[in-house]
RNA sequence: GCGAGCGUGCUGAAAUUGGUAAACAGACAGGACUUAAAAUCCUGCGGGUGGUAACACCCUUGUGGGUUCAAGUCCCACCGCUCGCACCA
């Protein structure tokens, strides 16, 4: 007898898959698409969990929709610029453009060990030119339409990694990838205009049926919208003003001063002062800190306003701590009677807190107000309601044109310079005259330049001898590159567009391939995701589009997010993780070795895999010892996609156990056959089975469509149970069993495809149309029947399907010996047909 | 602080529109086979009470209430956990 032998069946038919090129796509007009799309990896070098369980994700769902009959595009590539290569190459003293290669060509090699049903003849890189021509392309066609711009302004520095970080990429005060404390730094920086579609980004989520609600809820949070009102201050004694953005415009009568943030424009007047300086620098520390800091500071510029409705009310004017610049304005006007913060810093600089809202407790402050409270103290505005009165006030602002009805964004333009190498050049040139100019077409790519120094502090391409020198070719005039790079959220915005064409010449996608391929039908990825490569990519053919690209507005049709792979931790007394393989238990309790010593651990929860707790498994290695079909089958068996996955050795070995059980018991043991001839005279058992098999059909296919891989592979395993207790003989044996191949195959493709084979086939399960389902009933089905007194469950009963209520209580009552159950004592009878009985007493 | 989600055996989980709670697995325990082990196969596996036993009865979905003939599922309050945002004016 032949053992299974993974290593073996699963290299030879990838070679067959990848001779017969079984994953090519191309246009089809006479058939129905389907693109699939995992999120592309970065070439770290080595696939870790998460991918296996992206890519087995993702790689289902594109085998059972390609065997459903629709033409699958199931693409693949590599996000491939970015600081791991730099600091690779400072370290081992290479290129991060050999690192990157040597990382995607290994990285290449395990995936594919995976079986995965990727077209890889549209592998793209975007660290190669002839990805970042185009992307350098858009770039220009971007500004050339007025949607990226360079202007000087504070920006999030990352002192470890020596770059500015966009808003998304601060994440509690640090660096999304070095977790180094973030600073504010001036620097004159290129920005998308994202917040041009702030309004579209929004209320286009509406339209996205298939987003998870979390994903959608984070965007509109990020998004941020607020409508209210701008009102403009007049400063006494002064021509100047301030517009103040406020959501509160009712609430105008209870304003008693004006704060700004420390980078308001009229900072500008106090550049001389030293007091105003030294509290400028302590304000801007304590918001580098991102906590929450309740501790309100003000300075008083002596300076104050005019009260654009009590002529006589001057309002004095503050600097504060608690004014954030990239929010509305950076100046509001303080109403301390109904406002938490205002209160706060009222109370501090003893400014007088005025109610101007009824309130039973007449006490103050009185925060927590709603649509229909009253005004008081508010002139023309006083016994309305605060709906009413918001009404009123824009009105009367608009008049007077002290002000106008306003809507502010959360959302900030996306800062995408980089002072770093290892990314795609930025196509502009800066003329000695001072005129700045995008490259010409045809010179494009700018290349980056492969002699370069990394080590030393700063720039590289700023520190290159050279590369940044160049001449305006209109003209002759020196002039000096741009030598920021482009963040790789950039690149990664529009590559599911690339692969719809990714071999494109003259363009960064083909029109007619791109509307036959997009949206994307599923996109799969973590939600660590779900506000930047999202965010960026829901506005990137917003963009296109402005530029007059042809494109579906929404890229993602469907997203699924998928849950961290898990597993549990250890660590010593002393906090210091321990790699779980190194422990043993003993009597309830962990030890490991360490130095020839048995040391005490503790046993901490089950966490993300992740190097610094050292609780990663390499899934390479599992691939090796079980198999991919192994591997595949326990990453989707489990928990649901969108939850956590538990890591555990055992499920794996489970898996392969079963896997190696349904060989030995098929191998050269059947037929493979696709149809069966159903007739009435079949035994009892042999109706069951028939049906038993074609509700599987059924159920499995209705669970993968919806992504409950785990309960469709309990019905699997329900079938190869039964299937393997009724003991079956000839053709039905086989009919069943070949279901039960083609049906696993989107999970073990190899594994079914091996059994075919071996079973003297020389059918290729690619080529066969997935098994439809005979649900009509064969046999003369009974039912179980619960048999409830006051709700709860008594008995079950067998009886004919479709049985009347009469005549089951009838039969009830015939053989009621076991409860008493009088008819004339039952108040009440509820019946569901085919489920349940319910006696009421 | 604001917003969202979750809470079911030892563990991962399942349970259509409210209608048999724990499907399918894992771990564990016992047994068969074996000189022994591994592998394999079989059995048990939420808790309690009664019974020699087969069995019977009761309880059980974080806690406490409610709606209903019937609640893991719906409503209210509380507790706990996870995630996102965080001085957003």
């Amino acid at each position: 007898m032949k053992k299974y032998n993974p290593e073996i069946i699963e290299k030879k038919w990838q070679n067959y898959w990848a001779e017969k090129r079984t994953y090519k796509s191309k246009v089809d007009r006479t058939k129905k698409k389907f693109y699939v799309l995992e999120m592309f990896p970065y070439p770290s070098g080595k696939i870790h969990m998460g991918h296996l369980r992206n890519y087995t994700i993702g790689d289902v769902t594109a085998r059972f929709y390609k065997l459903n009959g629709f033409n699958v595009l199931h693409p693949m590539g590599w996000d491939s610029f970015g600081m791991p290569a730099e600091n690779a190459a400072i370290e081992n003293n290479s290129n991060p453009k050999d690192w990157t290669e040597r990382n995607i060509k290994s990285m290449k090699l395990q995936l594919m060990r995976i079986g995965l049903s990727i077209d890889w003849e549209r592998e793209i890189s975007t660290c190669d030119s002839n990805y970042y021509k185009h992307q350098q392309k858009i770039f220009i066609e971007f500004f050339k339409n007025g949607l990226v711009y360079k202007k000087d302004s504070f920006v999030n520095w990352d002192p470890v990694d020596k770059t500015v970080l966009a808003n998304e990429q601060v994440v509690d005060g640090r660096g999304w990838r070095s977790g180094a404390t973030v600073e504010k730094k001036k620097l004159s920086q290129w920005f998308l205009n994202i917040s041009k579609f702030s309004h579209e980004l929004l209320s286009d989520l509406n339209q996205l049926e298939n987003w998870p609600e979390k994903v959608k809820l984070m965007q509109k949070n990020w998004i941020g919208m607020s409508e209210g009102a701008e009102i403009n201050f007049k400063l006494c004694k002064s021509k100047l003003s301030i517009d103040v953005f406020t959501t509160r415009p009712e609430t105008i009568f209870g304003a008693t001063f004006i704060a700004l943030s420390v980078e308001h424009p009229l900072s500008s007047k106090f550049s001389e002062n030293e007091k105003f300086l030294k509290f400028r620098n302590k304000c801007l520390k304590m918001q580098e800190k991102r906590d929450f800091i309740k501790e309100k500071i003000g300075f008083d510029t002596s300076f104050f306003a005019e009260h654009p409705f009590l002529k006589d009310e001057k309002i004095p004017i503050f600097f504060s701590n608690y004014v954030m610049i990239n929010y509305g304005n950076g100046a509001i006007f303080g109403c301390p009677a109904h406002d938490e913060r205002d209160y706060d810093f009222a109370k501090e600089y003893n400014i007088p807190i005025k109610c101007i809202i009824k309130n039973k407790e007449k006490k103050l402050p009185y925060f927590e107000t709603n649509e229909t409270d009253i005004l008081i103290n508010s002139e023309f505005l006083n016994e309305k309601n605060l709906k009413k009165a918001k009404e009123i006030i824009i009105k009367k602002i608009e008049e007077n044109k002290t002000g106008k009805k306003s809507v502010k964004f959360k959302l900030k333009d996306w800062g995408v310079s980089r002072q770093r190498y290892w990314g795609c050049p930025i196509p502009i040139i800066y003329r000695k005259d001072g005129k700045v100019l995008t490259v010409k077409e045809n010179e494009l790519p700018i290349k980056l330049p492969n002699d370069i120094e990394l080590r030393s502090a700063g720039n590289p391409l700023e520190n290159h001898p050279n590369w940044k020198n160049t001449k305006c070719p209109k003209t002759g005039m020196d002039a000096i590159r741009e030598t920021d790079t482009l963040d790789t959220f950039f690149d990664s915005s529009w590559y599911f567009l690339r692969f719809c064409s990714p071999k494109s010449i003259e363009e960064p996608f083909e029109n007619k391939e791109l509307r036959y391929w997009m949206p994307v039908d599923h996109y799969i990825g973590g939600i660590e995701h779900a506000i930047l490569h999202l965010l960026y990519s829901r506005f990137f053919v917003r963009a296109l589009k402005f530029c007059g690209k042809k494109i579906p507005k929404e890229p993602f049709k469907k997203l699924i997010t998928q849950g961290m792979v898990c597993h549990e931790t250890f660590r010593t007394k002393e906090n210091k993780w321990i790699d779980p393989k190194n422990v043993f238990k003993e009597n309830g309790t962990y030890w490991t070795n360490q130095e020839n010593k048995k040391i005490l651990i503790i046993k901490g929860r089950s966490e993300k895999m992740s190097k610094s707790k050292k609780n990663v498994v390499d899934p390479d290695s599992i691939v090796f010892t079980y198999g991919a079909d192994t591997a595949r089958l326990f990453m989707i068996s489990d928990s649901p996609p969108e939850k956590d996955l538990e890591w555990s050795i055992d499920g794996i070995k489970a898996m392969n156990k079963y896997l190696e059980k349904i060989y030995d018991l098929l191998s050269s043991k059947f037929k493979f056959i696709l149809t069966f001839q159903k007739d009435k005279y079949m035994l009892d058992e042999e109706k069951k089975a028939y049906e038993f098999t074609n509700n599987t059909i059924h159920s499995f296919s209705e669970d993968v469509k919806n992504y409950r891989f785990n309960k469709a592979v309990a019905k699997l395993r329900e079938l190869s149970n039964f299937l393997i207790r009724e003991k079956l003989k000839g053709d039905l044996f086989n009919y069943c069993w070949s279901i039960y191949i083609r049906l696993i195959y989107i999970i073990t493709p190899h594994f079914s495809q091996e059994l075919v084979y071996e079973s003297g086939s020389d059918q290729i399960i690619e080529d066969i149309e997935w098994p439809e389902a005979d649900l009509s009933k064969l046999s003369n089905t009974k039912v179980m029947i619960v048999i409830q007194i006051n709700g709860k469950k008594k008995d079950i009963i067998k009886v004919d399907e479709n049985i009347k209520k009469d005549k089951l209580v009838e039969i009830i009552i015939r053989n009621q010996n076991n409860y008493n159950i009088d008819v004339n004592e039952t108040k009440k009878i509820i019946f569901v047909p085919n489920k349940i009985i319910n006696f009421v007493i």
